[in-house]
DNA sequence: ATAAAACGATTTTTT
DNA sequence: ATCGTTTTAT
């Protein structure tokens, strides 16, 4: 057996965790040390050396596109296809599990996946069904709480607060919510999780068949795990088979939507004998990068200890620019594209800007309009989650299942065809009080002539419709499905009547859901035995695909630092560093959200292979309103300075246009203008480098001697001028 | 049933 | 400021 292809492409401590025995792994990766390339090279390990069956293999990762490129990367480095492995999501796995014992676990063999936007409509009616008033309990904190309940593995019925009235209700909600699920087969992502984890501890044949199953446990990101998460781990792994986990706790930025961190700590304890390895060496960025990156993560308290190191260049220093403005930073940052572009570096897609909030985006994109930078951002509504796609969906899988309530609701008025609250409240109430779905009880109300006329008419034209349209498309195969569907039901006329941009791409998107649909991969052995309509209705609601359709031009990115995550650039900007903005203000009530901040200000440093560039500006419009003397957030305080080159080119200091303020003349009563020496009670004496602005809205540029500059307002600066 | 007006929120996001 | 949602008016 040559195992050459395996180990030669390793380091020391890379081989060693792929080597390691039968023992529970923990392996702590740093940011750029093959973390993905251990992962892959134990399983080839095990398959390869170990013989290793790969029905033995479980995988398990968090996001669709990390399964992805694992499955692609192990074909490639076994040369075989997977066989049997099963690598996949928590929620992609628990899914599986689920259509396959869908009777132990309590469902319907058709269930239905309910996604956040589903379970938005389902909360807001029920908490409306049960006369509370919903801006007393917001539908979306609601949902919030059942998630956060369910992710803990708690459900209504094992939950009591005795003393606290709110929390009483939230439950009683959560209880109809679980209620209304059961009546119309759905299940939510976090059930998918929850109702899988009681499959197997309810069921030990089940539980052992799968002990014996899986041997081999492996987990990607696994500081991004939480409470129910490690649960159903530890419950597949049980006592006898060992879990591979990869993480790192310094990126763990995830804490607010439940992560544990503590599952890190926790697991050398739950599993006694564990081996521990430490991933330290990076291959990804310059030694000035990382010791940046290891400079402002060293203020972290709760740490397991970790200092990248490279054998690679010094590189060049961190760029640090204080702009004056929002409009200024973008500015800057086109600028330094445009040289970098013109030094010879031939991908503008290997540059990412990288901010902590999304609203930040929509600057860079008019300047970067404005000086013809292509980029292109991500995040916002990702394809399936479209309204016009979603609206499509449903018919498909109404016309499958008359018995699918939240599609049913979705659209029996889209287009609108004399269906409205009204006529909608009266079945609703019926089929809750006779305990059927929708559809039945809209086909009772028909039969006791119990609506008026009009309303009847309409409802009646509905399901004669819906009916007509699942006979028509039985036999057609999946696209011819979508676009007939697309056709009938008015979906694309009604689109593509209005003549606005937002309509012409709602159009754009259902052309291209045919296109997904004749494209969409029947063969995958996740759906097997399933019918591709079903197929490609599991595919849509797990699967929320990309935010935009092709890339179609070499682009600089412009994503969140969350987003960021797991990719890498040549060149990166993390602009919006000021305190309030970046750590967020948000983040300031409890005392683990900075530290995460600064977590997530670690993961945007290590983002960069070459060049990095750290932006802030003095004055930001925020919420409509001008806020100056900004400070630069703290995380630049915790760099090496002697790492830190700031910018501040005089040529630069020139007019910082503000498109939105007034031409005003400068200074014009105020008897300051450009070149005037002044003097301000804080920061002392400088000189007025320029002006904007008129009246009480008027504001000066001040260059000052100790301070630098800073933008004032003069209404409030109480400057005196000196002759 | 549609359009205008008022209201409210506004960190980060995957499944 | 701005965007999405809900209420109110036509």
């Amino acid at each position: 057996m040559d195992v050459s292809p395996i180990l030669d492409p390793l380091n020391e401590a890379q081989r060693a965790a792929v080597t390691s025995e039968d023992v529970p792994a923990l392996v702590i990766a740093g940011a750029g040390s093959g973390k993905t390339r251990v992962l892959v090279h134990r399983i080839a390990w095990l398959c390869e050396v170990h013989s290793v069956s790969p029905f033995s293999v479980l995988a398990v990762t968090f996001t669709n596109k990390a399964a992805a490129e694992m499955r692609a990367r192990v074909e490639s480095l076994l040369k075989h296809a997977l066989g049997g492995m099963w690598i996949g999501t928590f929620h992609g796995i628990s899914h599986r599990l689920l259509r396959a014992h869908w009777q132990e676990a309590g469902l319907k063999e058709n269930f239905q996946i309910l996604d956040s936007d589903d379970q938005l409509r389902l909360v807001k009616r029920i908490i409306q069904d049960m006369g509370l008033d919903d801006s007393r309990w917001p539908p979306k904190q609601a949902r919030g709480y059942i998630n956060a309940r369910k992710e803990e593995g708690l459900r209504a019925g094992q939950l009591q607060h005795r003393n606290d009235p709110a929390a009483r209700q939230l439950v009683r909600i959560y209880t109809a919510y679980e209620q209304e699920c059961e009546r119309t087969a759905s299940v939510d992502f976090a059930e998918l999780l929850l109702r899988s984890l009681e499959l197997l501890q309810q069921n030990q044949e089940i539980l052992d068949h799968y002990r014996r199953k899986f041997r081999h446990i492996l987990v990607d990101e696994f500081q991004d795990t939480n409470a129910i998460q490690y649960a159903w781990l530890r419950t597949f792994a049980g006592e006898e088979n060992p879990v591979f986990a990869v993480g790192d706790d310094d990126q763990s930025i995830y804490g607010w939507r439940g992560a544990r961190i503590e599952n890190l700590h926790n697991f050398e304890r739950d599993y006694r004998n564990t081996q521990l390895f430490r991933l330290e060496q990076n291959y990804r960025s310059t030694n000035t990068i990382l010791s940046v990156a290891n400079a402002l993560i060293d203020n972290n308290r709760e740490r397991m200890g970790k200092k990248l190191w490279t054998e690679g260049v010094t590189g060049d220093p961190v760029c640090l620019y204080a702009a004056f403005n929002e409009q200024d930073e973008a500015r800057f940052v086109a600028e330094r594209i445009r040289q970098w572009v013109e030094a010879g570096h031939s991908r503008r897609d290997d540059i990412a800007v990288l901010y902590r909030s999304n609203a930040q985006s929509r600057v860079f994109e008019e300047v970067f309009i404005s000086h013809s930078v292509p980029y292109r951002v991500y995040g916002g509504l990702r394809f399936f989650e479209r309204a016009e796609i979603r609206d499509a969906l449903a018919y498909l899988r109404l016309a499958r299942n008359p018995d699918d309530d939240p599609s049913f609701e979705r659209v029996v008025n889209v287009p609108s065809r004399g269906i409205g609250q009204r006529t909608m409240a009266l079945v609703r109430e019926r089929a809750v009080r006779n305990r059927v779905t929708l559809w039945k009880a809209a086909e009772e109300m028909l039969q006791s002539r119990s609506l008026t006329t009009r309303a009847a008419h309409a409802l009646e034209r509905f399901l004669q419709f819906m009916s007509t349209l699942e006979e028509e498309i039985r036999a057609l195969v999946l696209d011819a499905q979508i676009d007939h569907i697309l056709r009938s039901t008015g979906l694309m006329s009604h689109h593509g009547r209005e003549g606005s941009e937002k309509a012409k791409s709602r159009v754009e998107n259902l052309k291209e859901l045919v296109v997904t649909a004749r494209s969409f991969d029947l063969d995958n052995e996740l759906y097997k035995e399933m019918l591709p309509a079903d197929a490609f209705l599991v595919h849509a609601a797990l699967e929320a695909g990309e935010g935009q359709g092709a890339i179609w031009e070499d682009c600089v990115q412009l994503m969140t630092l969350h987003a960021a995550k797991g990719l890498e650039f040549a060149l990166v900007f993390i602009v919006g560093m000021e305190e309030g903005l970046f750590p967020s203000d948000m983040s300031k009530e409890e005392p683990g959200r900075l530290e995460e901040e600064r977590r997530l200000c670690y993961v945007g440093i290590t983002r960069a292979r070459e060049q990095l560039v750290f932006t802030y500006a003095e004055s930001r419009r925020r919420y409509g309103a001008d806020s100056y003397y900004n400070s630069p957030s703290r995380f630049i305080g915790e760099l090496p300075p002697e790492l830190i080159a700031e910018v501040r080119p005089r040529a630069m200091v020139s007019t910082p246009v503000r498109t939105r303020s007034m031409p005003g003349r400068p200074g014009q009563n105020s008897g300051i203008g450009v070149g005037d020496s002044v003097v301000h009670a804080k920061f002392g004496r400088g000189v007025v480098l320029d002006c904007e602005g008129a009246g009480s809205n008027a504001r000066v540029q001040v260059n000052f001697e100790r301070e630098g500059s800073k933008w004032l307002v003069l209404a409030y600066a109480n400057l005196d001028k000196l002759v």
